[in-house]
DNA sequence: ATGAACAAGATTGTCAACAAAATAATTGTT
DNA sequence: AACAATTATTTTGTTGACAATCTTGTTCAT
């Protein structure tokens, strides 16, 4: 076994000074490339500039991206654990299909955490936590019907404070990690005349928080998420978009 | 653009006969090794004989299991991501630490995914499931005190008959992910005097769920999770382990 | 024509050698 | 002896070549 025994971690390296001020390294750091690839592939999905069924070639993306082989490999893999791509052995990758049902089943996963989220939220919101929630309301309030795309991230921003509040940090990673996939849809309940209900609906979640009616706060964002995904999913069966299939695997 | 065009999924390769009858392939198909030394590692960091802290050299782990170094690497970024081993660039992998927070944090995920399945579950069990499950649960009662080993597998039994038939396959994933890591600690929860009360509360359970008392089945369930994990909570924090920090990351 | 055998091309899966970084050991200096 | 600098060793990260597999296109017998 090596020297590290234990609790011991060994700091830095002793001798050593820093040689070069700026130049980092000669490679361009992995990590960072993987990432890249990454959140391209993932925009270029959601966005449906890839559409589903559509073949992931490793040597192509390793060549637009300008990354090796292996790192768009990796990126595939990690994909595919999100679900937004699907993998035979020698076969390759495609982009995964997208189905209602699965919709569904991703906001009802989604109305479920953020439920929780709130129940446990009404414990621990501080008084300047509801302070900016009241500020963000009152900021949506005035908003115009046409500024969608602001009401959008004024809406992100009203659940994000209730979530982090949650104190559990495996809950926020698993909140995070399902909307982004439901974040992308997400536009389409911007339909003018749901703003304003969307924020009517805001309106009495504070209360219930402000009132610590922990189990009420709980059901009012459960329905306040499902309510909007039925939204949604009407919208989509009327006017379904390239590369949505209604009854997919 | 490559030839497979939209939905025309090439059938089986259409020449070629069945040469070779039992021996399938010469290489010994890593996508099984994978998963050997996925299982093995997982079973040695559940079971303690990996303790937080410890180092894992991908060379070791290459030899220890007899795959190729690329093999051991694979199975160590997967367990990262799966939250058992940390990494760090240029530093290698270590057995991530388990600290009690992070252990009731996973229960009281498990409370809330089980907790939603159970609500789910009470509109689409069917009789047959309400049969197995009266079933199981005459079997626990007739169970002796000793008889640990086997009450675990009836009570992991009774709730993945629930689990299964709440209809929504995601949160069916992220139940059985979850409950990787718990399912490992709830060997303690079997204190003798303990299975009893656990007994009851099953029953109770059956009952809300025959009666389709969506809200108190979940209710129900949760409960009966937290329950046990304080319980366990309380146990650990009189008899930790090796390997589990009282205050950890 | 139809369809099976065969060959050619493309794509994925794997491995081994090499480069970069970090850690440990050694040496030299005060 | 204590500390800094250097060297050596270990370990990780990456690239490129090669093997296995699938796909496509062609040929040939029926």
């Amino acid at each position: 076994m090596l020297g590290l025994t234990g609790a011991g971690r060994a700091g830095p390296a002793p001798g050593r000074i820093a040689a070069m001020p700026a130049t980092r390294s000669k490679r361009p750091l992995a990590r960072e490339e993987l990432q890249k690839i990454l959140k391209g592939l993932r925009y270029e999905i959601y966005s449906g500039l890839r559409l589903p069924r559509e073949r992931l070639v490793e040597t192509e993306l390793a060549e637009a991206y300008a990354v090796s082989r292996m790192m768009a490999r990796q990126a595939l893999n990690q994909l595919t654990q999100e679900g937004l791509v699907h993998q035979e052995p020698y076969r390759g990758a495609l982009v995964a299909e997208i189905s209602l049902p699965k919709i569904c089943e991703k906001y009802q996963v989604a109305a479920m955490l953020e439920g929780y989220a709130a129940k446990l939220a009404t414990k621990r919101l501080t008084p300047d936590d509801f302070q900016a929630l009241a500020e963000n309301l009152e900021q949506q309030r005035q908003l115009q019907v046409q500024d969608i795309q602001q009401w959008q991230e004024f809406n992100r921003q009203f659940h994000r404070i209730i979530n982090y509040r949650c104190g559990n940090a495996q809950l926020i990673q698993m909140i995070r990690e399902n909307s982004r996939f439901t974040s992308y849809w997400f536009i389409v309940l911007s339909a003018p005349g749901r703003i304003t209900a969307n924020v009517r609906e805001h309106q009495k979640i504070l209360q219930a928080l402000r009132q610590k009616e922990t189990e009420q706060a709980r059901d009012m964002v459960e329905k306040h998420i499902l309510e909007a995904s039925e939204y949604l999913i009407e919208f989509l069966k009327k006017n379904i978009p390239v590369g949505v299939w209604r009854n997919g695997p």
